[in-house]
Parts: C-alpha cells; sequence; structure tokens
DNA sequence: CAGAATCCAGGCCGATACTG
DNA sequence: CAGTATCGGCCTGGATTCTG
C-alpha cells in the first residue's frame, strides 16, 4: 500500500483517491477540462463558457492544472496576446476517470440534488 | 445534455461531472469512503484510521455522505454508544470512479506531488 | 486579449472544552 | 463512545481596478 502525503491530507494510510480528487476536484478544474477536452480553447473563450468564474479563478485554476502538468499554456506572442490552452498527453489517463464522473453525474447528479434540497426544508 | 446548478457550480453548462466532484470530492470524503469500503466501521475506529483528522471534520464529512445516500448512520442506544456507518447500495454506483481514482493515485500521485515541489522551489 | 494587483468578506476548518 | 458547542485564524474566492 502506498503512502502519500500532500498539502490536503496528511494522512498516511489511504490516500491515493485524495490525491486524484485533489488533482481534479478543484472549484472550476472539473468544468474546464470538460470545456478543453471537447476542443482546444483560447482564455477568453474559456471563460465565456463559464460565465460564474472570474478571470481571476480562471487562471488560478488553469495554473494548478499547468503544474498538475494537465493542460499546457501556449503562449503567443502577438498583439492582441493569444494564449491556448491545449490539453497535454498526460490528461489521456485521467480521461476514463473524468468521463465516468461525468457519466455518474448525467445519471445520479439530479437525485442527489433532490435529497439536499429535500433535507434543508426539514 | 444535461445541465446541472448545485451551490459550488452554478454554471449551466458541463457541469455533471463536478456534480460528481461535489459527492465524493470533500476534505476527507475520498480517505472515508476508502476506509469504509474495506470494511464496516463505528465513528472512533474509523477516526483512528485518520489521525490528522478532528472529530467535528469526521462527523461534518459523514454527515453529508449520509445526506447523499452514500453512507448509512446506525445508532445502537446503548451505553457506552455505538454508530456504525455502513455504506448503502448507492455506493455501488461509486465503486468504479474511486477505484479507478486508487489506481491513478497509485501509479500517478507521486508524479504529481514531485512536480508540485519542483515548482515550489523554484 | 490575457491577465496581475489589491482589497475585503465569508466561511472553512482546527483547537479546545463540554455532554449524555 | 460519539458526538456538540464555541471561538477564532486564515485562506478561499469575489469585486474591482489596472496593465502590456
Amino acid at each position: 500500500m502506498k503512502e502519500f502525503k500532500t498539502e490536503k491530507c496528511p494522512d498516511t494510510t489511504a490516500c491515493p483517491d485524495a490525491v486524484t480528487v485533489d488533482v481534479i476536484g478543484g472549484k472550476w478544474k472539473g468544468i474546464i477540462l470538460y470545456n478543453l477536452i471537447s476542443g482546444l480553447k483560447r482564455f477568453n473563450g474559456l471563460g465565456r463558457l463559464m460565465p460564474y468564474t472570474t478571470k481571476r479563478m480562471l487562471t488560478l485554476q488553469l495554473r494548478e492544472l499547468e503544474q498538475d502538468g494537465i493542460v499546457h499554456r501556449e503562449i503567443y506572442r502577438e498583439i492582441p496576446p493569444k494564449v491556448e490552452y491545449p490539453l497535454t498527453a498526460f490528461v489521456e489517463t485521467l480521461k476514463p476517470i473524468i468521463y465516468l464522473m461525468r457519466d455518474w453525474g448525467d445519471v445520479y447528479g439530479n437525485e442527489v440534488i433532490m435529497k439536499r434540497k429535500v433535507s434543508v426544508n426539514m
């Protein structure tokens, strides 16, 4: 059994799944990955697909994904500036998980949200 | 394409994977599920497996999992009290994801953590 | 266009103490 | 044993402004 210690998960047992959550579980990472998988985007194009996200958060989350080697930041030195965020080969290792999560959300997402609304009203 | 709006993800497009993150992506939920899958536990027994978690957080996270229908809270009216947290049938729908996440963490977790350490020192 | 910088409120979460 | 209650720090993340 491997052991991991991340900032958010210093427990020494049973952490591998927590590491994965840490990589794809950020506040906007799911949606970012979903949109980038559906096609190459640049910064503002991605932002337009996520109207509730601020540029600030988009930047922060993209930098984390970049740091983890999941997206690449391709800077074109032009005016006006142009920055694209192609996915790396590494993201292929995550796609099975992302797709399963998307499918699960499709099937059970509303059910979970309903359960939460019910217990709020009690 | 279904649309979801959760508290944490009010964007109306491409949210199903974010819903899933919301269900299993809490700070300690990965480890909790991992430990509960490996066998029925009671409250303090679970806590002993996660020495960095406080009872407070354990309670909060377990209650969320309970609300989402993933774990059941079985209270035995005894003295001293005894509370067990068996998994529900619903967790079976999540197991493929959890297992994939665990496997991914086993294989790539250290790699990601290394990448982060490197860029911290720059 | 693609950010960076700053400010600031809210809430997340740890520590501690208490309870049936 | 299995929690609850309370307090407080700090960090996340939103709003706004500024820049090359």
